[in-house]
DNA sequence: AATCAGTTCCAAAGCGCTTTGAATAATTGG
DNA sequence: CCAATTATTCAAAGCGCTTTGGAACTGATT
């Protein structure tokens, strides 16, 4: 069932049920009614491909999912965020493209989504510091949103991240309600943004709470497993030790997990 | 950059540049040639909601993907299997579409994709008995593949899936390998496909080790947290109890931990 | 020189929709 | 009651591509 079909059907012209199905003003009532029941009646749909040709626009906004190598996900937070935008994007009647590619192909996805039309806007998923990307995506002219922040250097755009400074207080806090006196924090790298925001958190609970902070027990570096054992090896053979860590990433709380294990210690109970 | 701008460009007919740049044998090699050179020089890529309409294929596969009131992801293995199907399909120049509702809208997530053109076909993921999503499907005249097999019952249709029987035989052969003698196996309900290949895999590594298959140590019911502690609970107050558990779902394996844990054993160490 | 078969290219129609510019019908004021 | 509005409706063009049905040219054959 398309258009003309459902036009004829209603001896209307294609211009007027087109109107009449997108709320334009100059339609009579009467004639939108019985072209909103025909259409409901025989499960009329008009063809994106068609309305995008028509419009200029795709309703539709496009994903880039890098991959490395060994084929995982680059970011195992996509899946809950793909999810959550995706239910927005349903809503609002925008279809979710993901292009999914190794991470070698990333600049080349994104030319071809821009050029190829198919998407009105693209997210940019965790970006890094200078993150070239940034400046493709403006010279490809393709609205983008970025989601998360690595700093505020690479100029003015449109962003969206988690809380990060609420959520490392409210973490901190949970833990200096439970007792705990010595909190390590295992940060990312001090001149990421979200780094510093989660430290001010940090500090802020730790205030709240009249504890003072120990440099001994704070780290940043970039986010490896390393990191984490190594540095909670440290931390764990001071004089007084910390009772918990506060770890800025899956992949370092890993190493700290390690590194407590060897320590004869028990994760929940000891730490 | 369009078709008519490049054609014009080159001084050519659309025809001809169209034809060059789909491999058409009908066009001299030279200007094949010619063609591709300034379609590569003007970062050329031709618009997909144009040549979708004129060639009334969308080059996209659909995912219908529930989520459940609480917003999570009806099943967690999606992640891993978008990531997995996105990158063949970029690697074959399709667009993945992914529709994400709340699963009371997913018969009409589905009336959307096939009546907008949006897609070429879909893939159902997790078909459950008697899914009446297949002759939703079916009637909607689109192309589809089910992701998972429920049982043969459903009727005749393409689908694909992991190979169970081969993994709880490889699952089950770790456990021997390792010692145990006594492994129970949690399995899904007994009519459902996958539950029978799974137990025929358990079955297999239990002879080839030489070992009895004790009906005790067997459970298929479907597949809850509470089934797991329940099951679990009754298993190891056995006279001799099992020492390795071999579980279908994550959910159920939550269930089998509780009941471990209040036995006051530690998983890994004593089962 | 005329014919034929390839080869190479093109003009135009069509995919299903929106939107512009006009025509027609209904309503109003003088 | 007629001209002037205003409210409805329509025909046709256009979005960027593919594809059909020819046309124009090239050699080769009679």
């Amino acid at each position: 069932m398309n258009l003309k079909q459902l036009s004829q059907l209603l001896g209307l012209s294609q211009t007027t049920v087109s109107r009449a199905l997108n709320g334009y003003p100059e339609v009579n009532e009467a004639t939108r009614a019985r072209v909103a029941a025909a259409a409901e009646q025989h499960n009329y749909r008009p063809n994106t491909r068609a309305k995008g040709l028509a419009t200029g626009r795709a309703m539709a906004i496009g994903h880039v999912i890098p991959m490395s190598n060994n084929h995982e996900m680059v970011n195992p937070i996509f899946g809950d965020f793909i999810a959550g935008a995706g239910e927005t994007y349903s809503k609002a009647g925008y279809d979710m493209i993901l292009s999914v590619v190794p991470d070698s192909d990333e600049e080349k996805a994104y030319r071809d989504l821009a050029a190829k039309g198919t998407v009105d806007g693209v997210i940019l998923h965790g970006p890094r510091m200078n993150d070239p990307r940034i400046g493709l995506l403006r010279s490809l002219k393709i609205p983008f949103v970025v989601h998360g922040r690595a700093s505020e250097a690479t100029g003015d755009y449109s962003w969206l991240d988690v809380n990060n400074r609420s959520a490392f207080e409210r973490a901190t806090a949970l833990l200096t309600d439970l007792g705990h006196r010595r909190i390590a924090l295992l940060n990312g790298l001090e001149h990421m943004d979200f780094a510093q925001r989660r430290r001010a958190g940090y500090f802020q609970a730790l205030e709240a709470a009249a504890l003072e902070v120990d440099p001994a027990l704070l780290a940043s570096q970039e986010m490896t497993e390393d990191y984490g054992y190594v540095t909670a090896k440290q931390m764990l053979a001071l004089p007084v030790p910390p009772s918990a860590f506060l770890v800025a990433s899956l992949i370092v709380a890993l190493g700290v997990r390690r590194a407590v294990e060897e320590a004869g210690l028990t994760m929940g109970r000891d730490i």
